[in-house]
DNA sequence: CAATTTCGATAGTAATACTATTATTTTTGT
DNA sequence: ACAAAAATAATAGTATTACTATCGAAATTG
């Protein structure tokens, strides 16, 4: 299933890929977080939904929290992956962060290399639920065990393409965690909200937009 | 106390503001908000903490989600009123965006005109919790109820002068909704995870970040 | 095939998010 | 100043959630 994927070892208590059940889990999860809704979602109900008991999901993952969390530590390190297809072999600097702007935030397609059955699901549970994972109480104890250092690695090799490119711009960073999460609101806001965003389901625009941005921002 | 502040009645069973029980939900609230986040917030810590009971608070607000949406719109009331003290009588349009963008991504400080003290606490609500009230599966019956009026009508109203000052620009209401949204997330980013931005507590630099954007983008 | 791990079944607990009832206090109109 | 109405406090109770504990059966593994 994840191949090359990495998910951080302190966010399951046991490793849910080593059993049957383990990956009902998680495809089951995924599917019933998407369904539900972080806040709807339970242990018991996804128990009844792979006939098996609370008690033995709770072997697995200490709580839903933390399984949110695997869910989108999987989802980043999935873009990482596809950001290392997206450029290696790319000689030119600025192709690199063109092609790491469209895998950053563009849609994903079955066609494109390194497509995971489970990312389409994965990316809609990042745009829904993602910040209910982050803005909590305990963030800085799990930025301590390492839980978001595939999204800060991520952040942070696309903001040395920046300083490459454009040692004198002073945001490097900023300008690309900013892409990042604006993509996701942006998504969110085209199907609920349509009026705070120019872009629709059927004629996506984030990834345009994302090019702008560089291209006006960045000089070279 | 909320002068010209227009919180949506859909918001509350009783209003808040009425009464000094009603108050008191309101001030201690937001401290109580802040200190807890939202998740460990209750009406029960609240009553206790107003010495008075949850029944009481259930006759102003439906329940917490409800609350908090109150909260953020009457953030988004304050700015508002701030945005129209800053633009009224400038007659050139790009210092009215200007003025906007200094608005909408500044920090507050209680030396601008219009300042209300609640700002401070609201705004540190609104950046950790406001993501929690937005991505909900109850989103679009509430933007039914006009509860996002508020915010839509600020991304609208600048968006309006972003397409005067340069019409050829295809995303004026992304790019708005973006350097709002990216003001919030980079100021918890600063203190959480500062390795994805550039700004600090500090020395805050998401306004300039904003309105060097702005400033590359926007063709005059 | 014995030992160990894993799982299912069941039970139980504390806290949360409410709803309901009633008695008391406060407010208001006259 | 006082009766009527409204608001609040005090208390109790319910369904659900988020767990923890136990223990026997099944599957895995060395």
């Amino acid at each position: 299933m994840n191949i090359s994927i990495q998910v951080s070892a302190t966010l399951y208590l046991k490793d849910p890929t080593s059993s049957e059940i383990g990956l009902k889990i998680l495809t089951e999860g995924i599917q019933l977080m998407q369904d539900l809704g972080f806040e709807a979602f339970t242990f018991k109900k996804l128990a009844q939904n792979i006939q098996s008991t609370e008690a033995t999901i709770y072997r697995y993952f200490e709580n839903k929290h933390y399984f949110l969390l695997y869910l989108i530590n999987w989802y980043w390190g999935i873009i990482s992956y596809r950001l290392m297809l997206a450029t290696t072999n790319v000689t030119d600097k600025r192709q690199q962060l063109t092609n790491s702007i469209a895998v950053l935030t563009g849609l994903p397609d079955s066609s494109h290399p390194g497509y995971i059955a489970e990312e389409m699901k994965l990316k809609q549970i990042v745009i829904h639920e993602s910040g209910k994972a982050l803005h909590t109480k305990m963030v800085d104890d799990e930025n301590q065990n390492g839980i978001y250092l595939n999204y800060k690695s991520i952040v942070s090799t696309v903001a040395e393409l920046v300083k490459t490119i454009d040692p004198s711009f002073p945001y490097p960073e900023m300008l690309i965690s900013n892409l990042i999460e604006n993509a996701n609101h942006q998504r969110f806001f085209s199907v609920h909200l349509p009026r705070l965003t120019n872009t629709t389901p059927e004629q996506d625009a984030v990834e345009a937009f994302s090019h702008l941005i560089i291209q006006k921002v960045l000089q070279s």
